[in-house]
DNA sequence: CTGTTAGCGCCTTCAC
DNA sequence: GTGAAGGCGCTAACAG
């Protein structure tokens, strides 16, 4: 269709664009890129024959020389869920579109095929290896014998010499439980997930940060699983023990849609009569709910972003540090927690 | 922690297996690439060293030479969606953990940026492509003249060279419908998605389909977007307007779940006085719905293994054959849509 | 400022 | 059966 897209992609190589501009190879290169030891007409030249025949420099010719690939791996065990994908997202915007490119290899939570997997990303020798766990639990480390410069995004690692980016779940939870009270709400209770989660128990630490800080006590927390007709059937139960409760915290937006479906059958108005927030930001069930559910965002594109400004840093060498960090999360306000009038 | 991952993970060339091994680095070449132009005892020798060293041949030199990479590009442009997922695990499923990377990129929608990343993915010297849209709409085709096999999953190309795989939602519609009759229904509705959509479309022809085969006609047929609100403002019309429906089709499980709460807030039983069914078969709305709703899988990992195994057909040298592929569906059978006893 | 030379790691002729 | 030489596309030293 467009002039440019009907041109034969097979490779133009650096020694066709030389020949075009009527100088040696070398020159050529060091035109392209933006060496200041060549003369501006002839640059113009060069770079004139490179755009014309749609030049791009051949990365593995480049790389065999630098020993750089331009490739980064992006190993996880959460290609099915939802937290990979922002972060991919993420990374990729940092990494600049073209630039660097990601291999991503999905090890479903197997560490055999872990090890394979990275295994097969060594040899294809990537610059770097961004590693996304499916939990925020500390998940092994690879080992410090890598090549290349690891970063962990969301589950971080076990080991303290690694780098590992999380979201702050402490933080998460104060956060919202801080809304809550600032919405008037004093009789909190906190419905959440399994508690073998880290971030489960992360943000519940959160929670009674906020309300003690409040002069406030919980008026009860469940776990169980990370399901809406966990948060139904709790909140049912809940209601039912403590028909004062004005406000739920929910661990994750699915319990909070249960949450607010048992509200709606039990004719509780939200958010008039109670409030309700939830974690994650997961838009399909956040801004489809009834009313449209605040939530917390765990902000993970930034944290992708992030995990690959720091991979790229350590590529040049930069020490990028240690240790688990914690990332800023973002309260979304919406229908659920608006204060009473 | 194992022993083998403790070892240095730094690259060893070929040049240090052939010295271990005594002999030239061309010997040591094809005796490690199974040439018999060797003698036995000498590959002996040379595979010892090379697994002894943990040779692996540095790709970028393979690839600089044989244009060969064992790589795969994957172009999508629905990152965010969730349609990429399950086709990007079938494929990787497919080629192998570890024998064929896979490079994801995110085209964002956006064409330009798409050639970008097809020009990045090319100069990369990928040995194929798989072209994944967020639509079942065709999509411009990349053209005729990419050096390497192209196969379109989900969203197919326009151009009826290429090979496109693509859910079948003709027959998804109408095994949707025939479900529901052969339930005992009979006055059954259809609300679905923006109508732009060929999968909108598809599906509604599908359930003619199967309604004009049982002697049926439509009792309503509304299309808007793919909301969970949708689903809800449409089903209290629908009912308003023909209390005596008694089933519902809907175009997605967002949809789906919108018509399942509006039902239950009219005090309609589902399945007992409406039946339910939606398309995707996305478990997170499915499994938690009230009750649990039935739908239609698009099999989608099966269609990226499938897409996968053509691009390595293809890349052997096979024909693959083009135009569009409709592959199979399969219905998934839940609460929502048992027939009333 | 420009061009020539020498590799990066590997594979493939081609002599020996 | 083995090794030496050439080159894939590019960049880094030099020499002119």
């Amino acid at each position: 269709m467009s002039g440019s897209a009907s041109r034969s992609q097979r490779p133009v190589t650096l020694t066709e664009v030389a020949r075009l501009a009527g100088v040696s190879i070398s020159t050529a290169s060091k035109a392209l890129n933006g060496r200041n030891e060549v003369a501006p007409a002839t640059r113009e030249r060069v770079m004139d024959a490179a755009s014309r025949l749609s030049f791009s420099p051949n990365p593995l010719a480049r790389g065999l020389l630098a020993g750089r690939t331009g490739t980064v791996g992006l190993l996880t065990s959460d290609l099915e869920g939802r937290f990979v994908i922002p972060i991919l997202m993420g990374a990729e915007d940092a990494f600049g579109a073209g630039q660097v490119s990601v291999f991503l290899c999905d090890a479903r939570g197997d560490t055999i095929r872990e090890q394979h997997q990275l295994r097969a990303l060594l040899s294809r020798r990537v610059d770097g290896l961004i590693v996304v766990g499916r939990q925020t639990d500390p998940r092994p480390s690879l080992g410090q014998d890598i090549p290349v410069p690891v970063v962990y995004a969301y589950a971080p690692s076990d080991n303290p010499d690694d780098l590992s980016l999380t979201p702050d779940n402490v933080s998460a939870g104060r956060i919202a439980t801080e809304h809550l009270i600032a919405g008037g709400r004093t009789r909190i209770a906190h419905i959440s997930g399994d508690p073998e989660y880290a971030a489960a128990q992360d943000r519940a630490i959160g929670v009674r940060q906020a309300l003690t800080a409040a002069g406030l006590e919980l008026v009860a927390e469940v776990f169980s699983e990370w399901s809406e007709g966990w948060g139904r059937d709790a909140t049912a139960q809940l209601l039912a023990q403590h028909p004062e409760v004005d406000a739920i915290v929910c661990g994750s937006d699915q319990i909070a849609r249960g949450a607010l479906d048992t509200a709606r059958d039990l004719g509780r108005i939200v958010p008039d009569d109670i409030a309700v927030i939830g974690f994650d930001n997961w838009e399909v069930l956040t801004t489809n709910a009834r009313p449209q559910l605040t939530s917390i965002d765990a902000n993970l594109q930034q944290l992708g972003r992030t995990a690959a400004q720091r991979v790229f840093a350590a590529i040049d060498g930069l020490d990028v540090g240690s240790g688990t960090h914690q990332l800023p999360v973002r309260l979304v306000i919406r229908g659920s927690t608006l204060a009473r009038r």
